[in-house]
DNA sequence: AAGGGTATCGCTCATTAGGGGGAGTTTGTT
DNA sequence: AACAAACTCCCCCTAATGAGCGATACCCTT
C-alpha cells in the first residue's frame, strides 16, 4: 500500500508543488494544509506514515505542530521542512519530537531518500542541520573553565555517581577528610555550596 | 589537489580493500594503520582531510584516536567507521569529537558520499545513529517510566537546582516534612537512596 | 462503603555533609 | 632558594539529610 503523507505548509505554490511531486512519484499525499491548528485531529484521523512540516506558518507554528502530532500519533513520523537553520528553533523542533530537519533548500531527489530514510527508522537531517546536532555534544571543550585539577575532576565524577563522600573515599584508597578537602576545593572553584549544587551544575555544564 | 585521507583499521584485508577502493575513487590515502596510538602525529604529519576510525583495536581504541587527532589537528574530519551502534561507545565518540558516524554495513557508495558530506560540513551518520542521536532530545517523552505524581515531579525540579528541603519547602509553600515525605517516595520510585543519586538520575535520564 | 493513590504534616534517631580551621608532602616554576 | 599549587590528612562543630515510624484528608474507582 503507498505511504500515506501529510503536508502542512503555508505557501499554497509551494505546497501544491510537493503535493503534485510526491503523488507523481506514487507517495498517498492524503492532506495538505496551510496551517496546522488541527494537527492532532488530522493526523489521528488520516494515519499518515510521515508528514513534512513547514515551521512559519500563521496561527499556531510548526514547532506545536509537531508537538501535538506526536502526543495524537506518536508512530507518524514528521519531517520538518523549512528555511530555519537557527540553533533555538532547530532544538526546539528537535524536543518536540521530530524525526528530521531538511532545509528548503533540499532538492527533490533528497527529499524522497529522506522519506525513505525515516521510513526506516533514520533521521534525516541536512548537513548542517546534521552537524549542528553533533556539534551539541562536543561542549566538552568548555570543561576546564572552573580550572578543576585532576584529582578534584576524579572525584566530582564519583560525586556524579551519587556516590557518598567515605564510598569515594573507598573506591579511591584515600582518607575520608582527603576527599572533604578535595570537595570544599571544588564547590569554591564551582561558586556551590553544596554536592547536590555541584552536582546539577556539572552535569547540566557537562564539565566532566 | 585530491582529498588526503588516512585509515585506522585493525582488519588488515578490510583496511586494505579501503584503501585500494578510495584511491580507485580518486582520494589520496596518505596513511592506513592497524592501530591509533600516533594518531596525533599522523594527523600533524600528514594533514589529513578525513579520518576513517574504527573503534575496536588493539592497544588504544578510537575513541582515544578522535581525541588526539581533534586536539592535535582539529580540521580533520573524523568519522567514525564501526560496527558497534551501542549508545555508551556512539557518544563517547560524539564528546570526544566526532565528525560522522558509519556502521560498517554501510555500503561502499555511502561511503563516498559520507566523505564529500562531512568535507562540506555535514555531519554523516548511519540512519539508526542518526535516530538515536535525535532521541536525545526528546527523551522527555520516557520521563514518566518512574510513575511519578506531578507533584513528586515539582519536587525534584527544584531538588535538581540544587535547592535545600528548607528552601524547597519555602519555595513550594509546604511543611519541611511534608517535602521530606516526597523525597522519600521520590527516592523509593527511583530507587536510590539519596538526593545527590535522585538528581544524578533525574539529569541524566533526563527525568525532567 | 471500601480501598488505593495522592497530598499534607508530624516525630525521633542515626548518619552524612558542610564550614571553619590547620599542617605536612610533593611537584613544578620562577 | 622561594613560592604556589596540588595532594594528603586531621580536628571540631553545626546543619542537613534519610530511615523509620506514624497521622489526616481528599479524590477516584470499584
Amino acid at each position: 500500500m503507498p505511504i500515506k503523507i501529510v503536508l502542512f505548509e503555508d505557501n499554497d505554490r509551494l505546497r501544491e508543488s510537493l503535493a503534485y511531486l510526491l503523488k507523481m512519484n506514487g507517495y498517498d499525499v492524503v492532506g495538505d494544509y496551510n496551517q496546522c491548528t488541527d494537527a492532532a485531529n488530522i493526523a489521528r484521523v488520516y494515519e499518515p506514515d510521515v508528514v513534512l512540516m513547514d515551521i512559519d506558518m500563521p496561527g499556531d507554528n510548526g514547532i506545536k505542530g509537531v508537538q501535538w502530532i506526536k502526543e495524537s500519533r506518536p508512530q507518524t513520523s514528521v519531517i520538518m521542512y523549512t528555511v530555519f537553520e537557527d540553533d533555538e528553533k532547530l532544538f526546539e523542533c528537535l524536543c518536540a519530537g521530530a524525526n528530521g530537519y531538511l532545509l528548503k533548500k533540499t532538492p527533490p531527489a533528497r527529499l524522497f531518500d529522506a522519506i525513505q530514510e525515516v521510513l526506516e527508522g533514520g533521521a534525516p537531517m541536512s548537513p548542517v542541520i546534521a552537524r549542528k546536532v553533533l556539534n551539541t555534544f562536543q561542549v566538552k571543550a568548555t570543561s576546564n573553565k572552573y580550572n578543576l585539577s585532576p584529582r578534584e575532576i576524579e572525584v566530582l565524577q564519583w560525586l556524579i555517581k551519587g556516590y557518598s563522600i567515605k564510598i569515594i573515599a573507598a573506591e579511591m584508597k584515600l582518607a575520608f577528610d582527603t576527599v572533604r578537602s578535595h570537595l570544599k576545593n571544588i564547590y569554591q572553584k564551582l561558586h556551590v555550596n553544596c554536592g547536590k549544587e555541584a552536582i546539577a551544575k556539572a552535569l547540566s555544564e557537562r564539565i566532566v
